[in-house]
DNA sequence: TGTCACTACTTCGTCATACTATGTAGTAGT
DNA sequence: ACTACTACATAGTATGACGAAGTAGTGACA
């Protein structure tokens, strides 16, 4: 399902720093995992500008690596500012989730 | 609870769809009914530039009917291609609820 | 009469974010 | 050499919510 970019807004910082919670990883791994997860459209691209701004708001510490098998990656990790904010993100979006199903209901 | 103004894109469309679909209505009155169901900062100018997308979209029909108290009100209505929109929506926002379910669970 | 409060709509400029498109580079297999 | 896959970077664009300010109509009250 394609989901219009608008919708996403917002919500794709959150889901990457979610992803980066569960354990250090790179920018091309949280594309794949992205796409297989509901969310195919969404590009290298625009995860790397997120990446990029999550580093310039300091809620990420980054560390480069090597690999075996292509260019070396950039290894992505949550710092205290980091999982607050997710911690954050995670409230606004229940309190909105509930809001909306509130007015879905509501009439009907 | 003050929620991001990124996270609100595409979704207060949304919600102003369903509030209109749910009985005509006016911009002053959708103002004040967002701020009274979770929505507390959305002013009058977003709700305004909203109705004029949905019109220019031709998503809505318009009446203007004169006040007892105050200037003369536009009351919004949808039309067809309103209640598409308005259908579409929901069915995006439904899987983008999800979804997020689904990642704000996985590891943990 | 003048002022204030409330109702009601409009518009301009700004900001943040996702997307498009493109480019660079490393590794491995043929 | 060529191709495919891995991996990162970035310039430019479009969209949508917001801040701020203005315009008007009505009624109350001094």
């Amino acid at each position: 399902m394609k989901i219009s970019t608008e919708l996403l807004k917002g919500v794709l910082e959150g889901i990457v720093l979610q992803k980066i919670s569960t354990g250090e990883t790179y920018g091309y791994e949280i594309t794949k995992y992205l796409n297989e997860h509901g969310f195919e459209d969404v590009v290298e691209g625009t995860v790397y500008t997120i990446l990029m701004r999550l580093e310039k708001h300091q809620l990420v510490t980054v560390e480069k690596k090597k690999s075996s098998l292509g260019p070396a990656r950039k290894f992505y990790r949550l710092n205290a500012a980091g999982e607050a904010t997710l911690a954050t993100f995670w409230q606004h979006w229940a309190f909105l989730s509930t809001q909306m199903a509130k007015l879905q209901k509501e009439d009907a």
